[in-house]
DNA sequence: ATAATTTGACCGAC
DNA sequence: GTCGGTCAAATTAT
């Protein structure tokens, strides 16, 4: 993973207080970098409440691997880590009932429960993930927060412009090569597949797509008869790890440099847990299966899944690390043949990294909580401006394999 | 040391 | 043979 200051690709609400680097709050080195005078910002208690959410985070993180067995335990740790979190946001924010108590409730509303995948979905299908996100924008507009996106700053007015889904794809799609001899290579995804396209940042680095909440590993890139720009491959940073078949590609309208064509293929299967997050999946199956893309998940609006769930819980605000997995080496020529080092291929997505490959959803819960009035770049664009997608439908193109 | 990207080659579909 | 998707070694970044 990379780990890029590309600050003007990530997207963040600017917080009465912040972490400089709060996707490592956990991690006990970083976190007690904390600057003294934000901290001081918060009375003691809140400040306490925080770390002991960290310690308790982190105790979490560091058993995770045996409490996956044990749901109970997992599900109070979460249970006693949310609460920590939620009350010290209630703090920061004054206990305005309109917000920090709703979606405190929410909150503890669904752990409770035991949410798990299939309950997250439910809550997501809920009222209260309807409550949540007017919360989330009410808070947005009543605060008048900075808010970047995409590499622009959008003058706060919220209207930001994340991924605007185009089309979607039925997937049924094609027949799939059965793989013949040699080398074992697998063509037409199986799955969901659907296109959006995506405006580049109005400011900054043109080159790079926002994000998509995902964390992309490119594999390849090629020049594309009858387009101006090359098109490049990604595939789900935790194919390995999760076994996850999620790809995307991404390319550049030749008529519109400043958009970008991003077709999504197979579907998540990682990172999809709320309540089960880095406990390497046993196989593809953890999950739901009929999981459309990101893009069409949110794009749909019903949906569902985990991959939902994990977006509004993993949204990356870090204004500072950006966490694009995007490379700035992907500006510079291009070429025919087999690939190229254009730019033009697009950025990676993503949604935090910690150094390794698997992130903590836990993390992630707190960045939500701490952030509930922020956004990540597309990730909540996508919740609130949903509606204005269009999808098509894209039938088998992309043919040849 | 590990992970991500680059990029020429390979392969299947047409 | 061409085109597009993928592989994988080499390179680069962290």
């Amino acid at each position: 993973m990379v780990h890029q200051h590309r600050s003007l690709t990530k997207a963040y609400i600017q917080l009465p207080f912040k972490f400089p680097h709060h996707h490592n709050m956990f991690k006990s080195k970083t976190s007690q970098k904390e600057p003294k005078q934000q901290l001081e910002a918060m009375d003691e208690t809140t400040v306490s409440l925080i770390l002991h959410a960290c310690k308790l985070a982190r105790d979490l993180e560091s058993n995770l691997p045996n409490l996956a067995n044990q749901p109970n335990l997992l599900s109070n740790s979460l249970d006693e880590i949310t609460r920590n979190f939620v009350t010290a946001r209630e703090r920061v924010y004054g206990q305005d009932p309109s917000t920090s108590s709703s979606l405190h409730n929410m909150l503890t509303l669904a752990h409770q429960q035991q949410i798990g995948t299939s309950q997250v979905q439910e809550w997501l299908r809920s009222s209260y993930a309807q409550q949540a996100m007017d919360i989330i924008q009410t808070q947005l507009v009543a605060d008048q927060k900075e808010v970047k996106i995409g590499g622009c700053i959008d003058d706060g007015d919220a209207e930001v412009k994340g991924l605007q889904a185009m089309d979607i794809v039925s997937a049924s799609d094609t027949n799939i090569a059965s793989s013949s001899s040699q080398r074992p290579r697998r063509r037409k995804d199986e799955g969901l597949i659907s296109k959006i396209t995506v405006p580049a940042p109005r400011i900054g680095n043109t080159e790079i797509p926002p994000e998509d909440g995902f964390t992309w590993r490119k594999y390849g890139q090629k020049e594309i008869m009858g387009s101006r720009f090359p098109r490049g491959y990604y595939r789900c940073t935790h194919q390995k790890l999760y076994n996850c078949p999620a790809k995307k590609q991404v390319q550049r309208l030749n008529n519109d440099p400043l958009t970008f064509e991003v077709m999504y293929r197979g579907e998540h299967t990682c990172h999809m847990s709320a309540t089960a997050p880095s406990v390497p999946p046993p196989s593809a199956e953890h999950h739901n299966a009929t999981q459309g893309s990101l893009a069409q998940t949110l794009a749909t609006t019903t949906t569902t899944d985990p991959p939902t769930a994990s977006l509004w819980l993993s949204m990356d605000f870090n204004p500072i690390r950006g966490g694009s997995g995007s490379s700035s080496r992907m500006i510079g020529g291009d070429r025919g043949g087999g690939g190229g080092g254009s730019g033009d291929g697009a950025g990676t997505s993503t949604t935090t990294r910690y150094g390794k490959e698997v992130d903590f959803p836990v993390v992630d819960w707190a960045d939500a909580m701490f952030n509930s009035g922020s956004s990540s770049s597309n990730s909540m664009d996508f919740i609130f401006h949903s509606a204005e997608n269009k999808w098509e439908s894209e039938d088998k193109k992309n043919g040849g394999q």
